[in-house]
DNA sequence: CCTTTGGATTGGAGCGCTTCAACACTTTAT
DNA sequence: ATAAAGTGTTGAAGCGCTCCAATCCAAAGG
């Protein structure tokens, strides 16, 4: 910057003005700065800027895990609508682990971000109760464990119950009786859909047959539950699975068992990712309004940031069933 | 700082040598700076320690589509190889955009990552001319247009034109000769692909039949491609896809028009990401392997930062073929 | 007893930028 | 003509940290 300043003949102070675009400085020497600049390929450090600016338009984004096309497309929402409230992005991968996930946020708020997305993160109340009253926090397709004593704290969430409700109803309404929950585990949205599926069971009158497996995230999680319950005498008719993710692997170990889908077992996802989409998989699934998520979470954070809104706000969107080919009446 | 100093009674400089581990502190003060940190929630600020030690320990990422898992696991490989050698990362995504990947590299650069690794980056070596001697810059699963005369920059890919050589010559073996390639458009490593076809396609004594439509990256790409040689007189008996999502598209698409895969037309895609292992495609692939390629991208920013290296460095790696349902000899 | 030694501690400069008050010129009003 | 009110420009302080040289202190050596 010295350099510049001394070659375009101003003062350091000038450099800076120009840089930043200001109005106030001569057609003349804003030339001659960007002249100098471009001929010496100064390229200002955004560290030093941060520092003195006191502030760094930088949004942190910690995300469960990457590799799931559904959160990454939250984060192409984050992405896209930070963009356009003129922030950037740092993104960490949890990679679910939870360790990793404390750790990567202890890094976002050193970073000194303006404002912290969680995506899917497994973290609770607890492990954020210092942050959040640091930094503003929006938590995303996943819940806090604990309800929201924090007032930094906003939450944007698909709702999850009603979502798994969803696919109660329509696979009753087929007239299975004996649908098996494979769950997340400790997935930080599965305790959620857990309650829906039990909650649907009992309105559908089939609270007794409820059954939950434990599955995970992803494709490989299904394998041990599904083989468990193929060995059984009276194995269900249907399975909603956590996510579209495990029931591809729910699909895959129903096929080694020759077992048909739909016709010899229903099947349900969640997310709605491209995968299920694919007409070789045609899964039923529960969509989630993946963009829109991204882009109500980084609202939420420029409310605070930019319009000084200090209460917590909550928004549950409405999942919506989307019907293919994995799901009909159970077999005879 | 200045506070957790009063608070311990000691100089800051002593509060900065407890934070970073220094061994030359007395336990008891060690004990209580750390005391005095924690009581007053102290987090250093990564901006101010980056500037003041003139090094950020940072990893520029610039991936192009992180939604396709290909990248997505690249990007992974890339950060556990991180991870280990001290290293954060910075992912931003070019969204498949050209420009954006531009203004995200130059962001990175005054961000003043020590390492940039360009994955699957559109950008050529015009565009890098003065970014590769400012810092070391590692190209994965992609090329720079140029040859290298950029010394400051790696290579790490897996052979593409081997690759699609494998897939001719498997389709050749079977029996096929009227063999379409629905290609990458202007995707990185599109061209290297559509090389390795020609070549393939000549060596199976099948050069006049040589074809190759536009295609793109995702599944919808593929639609318009497909709708087209339907409706042509002689269609070709078997398609090769330019990656795995594009193959998807494909399958979707021969599924419409009633086309049976592989009885009818056989498809290969290219990347084996999970997709491709699911049971109800059972996509024949190429491998090419994500977790090592990025760690091995790592390893080349390492060497230069740590060791010294300065000539370029080009790793290829051996592309597999995985054959899987999608295949089979041509129809009658 | 004084000097030396070596470890623990500190003051202060400096990292590259922004920003604010102050200054130097013009232009306009009086 | 002089004062008032802009415009452009600049010097210098300060952002939160690191790190070097200097200092301090206690133990060891003479």
């Amino acid at each position: 910057m010295e350099d510049v300043a001394e070659r375009a003949g101003v003062s350091r102070a000038l450099v800076s003005l120009v840089i930043n675009g200001s109005p106030k400085v001569s057609e003349q020497k804003r030339r001659r700065v960007r002249e100098a600049a471009r001929a010496l390929g100064y390229r200002p450090n955004l560290m030093a800027r941060s520092l003195a600016q006191q502030r760094t338009r930088i949004i942190g984004v910690l995300v469960n895990d990457l590799r799931n096309p559904f959160f990454a497309e939250v984060v192409e929402g984050i992405e896209m609508a930070a963009e356009s409230g003129e922030f950037g992005i740092v993104v960490l991968n949890g990679r679910r682990d939870r360790g990793r996930e404390l750790t990567a946020v202890e890094t976002l708020v050193q970073l000194q971000v303006e404002g912290l997305a969680l995506v899917g993160a497994q973290l609770d109340g607890d492990d954020l109760d210092e942050i959040t009253d640091i930094v503003p926090t929006v938590v995303v397709a996943s819940d806090l464990g604990r309800p929201v004593d924090h007032s930094g704290v906003d939450t944007i969430v698909t709702d999850g119950r009603r979502g798994a409700e969803l696919v109660v109803e329509h696979l009753a309404s087929l007239g299975h009786e004996r649908i098996l929950h494979i769950d997340g585990a400790g997935n930080a949205s599965a305790a959620e859909r857990r309650q829906g599926y039990r909650r649907g069971m009992e309105a559908a009158g089939l609270g007794e047959l409820a059954d939950v497996r434990t599955g995970g995230d992803d494709e490989a999680a299904a394998f041990a539950a599904i083989d468990e319950i193929l060995a059984e005498p009276a194995p269900p008719t249907a399975v909603f699975a956590f996510n579209d993710l495990l029931a591809a692997g729910v699909l895959d170990r129903l096929d080694d068992a020759g077992v048909p889908v739909p016709d010899g077992m229903s099947l349900v996802g969640f997310d709605n990712t491209f995968i299920a989409a694919l007409h070789h998989l045609a899964l039923t699934t529960v969509n989630q309004p993946r963009l829109t998520m991204g882009r109500m979470a980084v609202d939420a954070l420029l409310e605070r940031l930019n319009d000084g809104r200090d209460e917590p706000v909550r928004h549950t969107l409405e999942p919506e069933l989307v019907v293919r080919g994995t799901t009909g009446p159970p077999p005879p």
